[in-house]
RNA sequence: GGGUAGAUGCCCGAGUGGCUAAAGGGGGCAGACUGUAAAUCUGCUGGCUUACGCCUACGCUGGUUCGAAUCCAGCUCUGCCCA
């Protein structure tokens, strides 16, 4: 959004939520993951972070003071601050260095924030740190404590799905969620599967993001509660029923023949179709899982969740 | 009727004596995807076989050659041009 539209259009247009005329929360990444995602194009130096604009090829320099800038004239309600996220696998001696310099990156966030926010009234924006160290549990500790020290108002865990086993996902997280305060949000950055969302719920997790039911629905697969379904696979090919019985009645009239078809002949009407789904699937998902908390009885819900859904795949 | 170009795997199409079970597309069948430069990427796609390998394949029939999708002859069909 800064390089496209760009500042002056974001300016004009008011922030985020007229932009896109949307009213409800909005969350901005700070852009140190596409520092790792896009690792081959950029280099991280202690003021910040380097890379060619990939539009016409021009120098950009991303600072934390920048970062967090951009995402203050973006006007999202929560800004997450300006991170190093490591490659899995990392060495323990790596994992300590970039973990430093995400602590003093943090500690500039925090500076701009101090100088140039509003420290409350309605409507302004929010903070989250990120906690990293990889796969290290004490980093993770140390990581979790500098941030809650520096104060903010909600606490993320990064440097996860990048690769790593998951029991060392849930593990980074299980290090890292007992030092966050319990009465702030808990944000586990990009995740997860189904399975993996309830588990993370089950460690103590309050907020998720993940490009997974999008993306992947755009790839043709669609979450079910029987597990994920390829919609292209010629098993469905002459099947009247619904994707999921558990659909919105926005795609539950479709049958699974019909939006096989549709991929099949590229039409963008079945990516938007699954998309919608798969998005549905992951609200309706945690409202059950709020709902079974709220009921007291969240660990049957997920055991039983997961049951059904790892059933077809497990042996 | 005459001339001319052509006929290759499910489709299109490259190949013009051995390195060809045959490039490349498309289509088909699967797989991957986790803080989105991702409507993307990867694999397989003649038959039998775990594999080695064997068999069948470049319009049809015959021929030349150690060896033919590739060269020769005849035939069949298709496009175009002339009558």
């Amino acid at each position: 959004l800064w390089l496209r539209p760009g500042p002056e259009v974001m300016r004009e247009m008011g922030g985020l939520h007229r932009f896109a005329t949307w009213e409800r929360p909005i969350l901005t990444d700070s852009g140190g993951f596409q520092v790792w995602s896009l690792a081959k194009l950029r280099k991280i130096t202690e003021e910040g972070v380097r890379f060619n604009n990939h539009l016409d090829g021009s120098k950009m320099l991303l600072t934390p003071e920048l970062s967090m800038q951009i995402q203050a004239s973006l006007g999202s309600d929560i800004a997450m601050l300006f991170d190093e996220c490591p490659p899995y696998p990392c060495d323990e001696k790596y994992a300590a260095s970039s973990l430093a310099l995400t602590t003093r990156w943090a500690k500039r966030c925090k500076d701009w924030i101090t100088a140039n926010e509003p420290k409350s009234g309605e409507g302004r924006q929010h903070h989250f740190g990120i906690v990293q160290g990889s796969i290290y549990a004490d980093l993770r500790e140390q990581s979790a404590r500098e941030l809650v020290e520096l104060d903010f108002d909600g606490y993320a865990v990064g440097g996860v799905s990048v690769g790593e086993p998951e029991h060392e996902m849930f593990r980074a997280i299980e290090n890292a969620v007992p030092f966050l305060p319990f009465e702030k949000p808990r944000y586990a950055m990009g995740l997860g599967t189904p399975p993996q969302i309830l588990e993370m719920i089950a460690r103590g997790v309050d907020m998720f993001d993940c490009v997974m039911p999008t993306r992947i629905a755009r790839h043709g697969m669609a979450f079910t509660l029987d597990g994920p379904i390829n919609i292209k696979n010629l098993i469905h090919a002459k099947d009247p029923s619904p994707v999921c019985e558990s659909a919105h009645p926005h795609v539950a009239g479709f049958s699974r023949a019909y939006l096989r078809h549709l991929f099949r002949a590229g039409e963008i009407l079945g990516l938007r179709l699954l998309s919608f789904h798969n998005l549905h699937f992951y609200l309706s998902l945690v409202a059950r899982a709020r709902d079974a908390i709220s009921a007291g009885n969240f660990t049957e819900f997920k055991d039983s969740f997961i049951k059904r859904y790892t059933r077809s795949t497990e042996p």
